[in-house]
DNA sequence: TGACTATATATCGATCATCTATATATAATG
DNA sequence: CATTATATATAGATGATCGATATATAGTCA
C-alpha cells in the first residue's frame, strides 16, 4: 500500500532518534531498517535523510564518528546524545497526543450540535 | 500541550472530509469543531483551511451552497460529494497503515541483527 | 577485464502543506 | 461608538521532504 507521504511529515525525525535509541547506526543502514521494520511503507530517500542527520548533529542530538575500516568501505555512524534521548521522549509523547487527537475526531460520533 | 504542527502535514483533508462525513459544514464552523474535537490539539488556522476547501471543491471532493440567510451572516456550506466519501475512505486506510507502520518502529523489539 | 549494480555519503533546487499577515464585512457587546 | 467575535479570502514566508545529480568503492557476472 502506498501511503501519501506528507503524512510522514513530523515523524521522521522521532523515528531516526528511535532507531538510534538501542543501536549505533549509519545513514544507508537506517534507510534500510526502517524500511524494514515499517513492511516497505517508509522508504526515506537519502536526500531527506542525510540533510536531516547534518542538522541533527549541529543540534547536539546525536554525534558520529567514523569506522576506521581497513577493509570495509567508510562509514559514519551515529550515537545518540542525552539531549537526543530527551527529545525522543518528548516526540514520543507528541505522538500520543497527536494520533489520539485523530483518531478522536475519526471515531467520534458525529453529535450533530443544536 | 503542543505539538509541533508538522506533524498535522497529510492529516488535515482527511480531517475535513471526516467532518462532513455526517453534517454539512461552513469554514469557520469547521476550524471550531475540529478544536473540540480533538481537545484544542488541533487549532487550523483559516489561512490553510480556506484554499484546502477551494482545492478540494475544485477536485469534486467537496461542494458549497450558499445559505440565503435573510438574517444570519452569508455562510458557505460545503457537503461532501461521492468522490469525497471515497476519498476519505482511502484516507482513513491510509492512515490505519501509517500509523501502523510508525508503531511497528517505535515498539519494535531492537533486535540488533547481526 | 570490463560493465553493471549495490553500497555509502553529500548537496542543490523543486514541490507542497501549512502558517502569518493582511484585508474586508457584518453582528454582537459594552 | 469602539471593540470583539464571526466569516471568508488571498499573498507571501517557512519548512519538510523529494528528485536529480555527483562521487567513490565493493561485489557480481559475462
Amino acid at each position: 500500500m502506498k501511503i501519501d507521504k506528507s503524512l510522514m511529515t513530523g515523524s521522521t525525525t522521532m523515528l531516526i532518534l528511535r532507531l538510534l535509541e538501542n543501536t549505533d547506526m549509519y545513514g544507508y543502514q537506517m534507510i534500510e531498517e526502517l524500511e524494514k521494520r515499517s513492511q516497505n511503507i517508509f522508504t526515506l530517500k537519502a536526500g531527506t535523510l542525510y540533510p536531516l542527520l547534518h542538522t541533527l548533529e549541529q543540534q547536539n542530538m546525536i554525534e558520529s564518528y567514523d569506522t576506521k575500516a581497513d577493509s570495509a568501505r567508510p562509514r559514519k555512524y551515529y550515537r545518540l546524545t542525552k539531549d537526543g534521548r530527551k527529545m525522543l521522549e518528548e516526540k514520543k509523547t507528541e505522538w500520543q497526543a497527536y494520533t489520539t487527537a485523530v483518531n478522536q475526531v475519526l471515531g467520534g460520533h458525529s453529535y450533530v450540535r443544536a
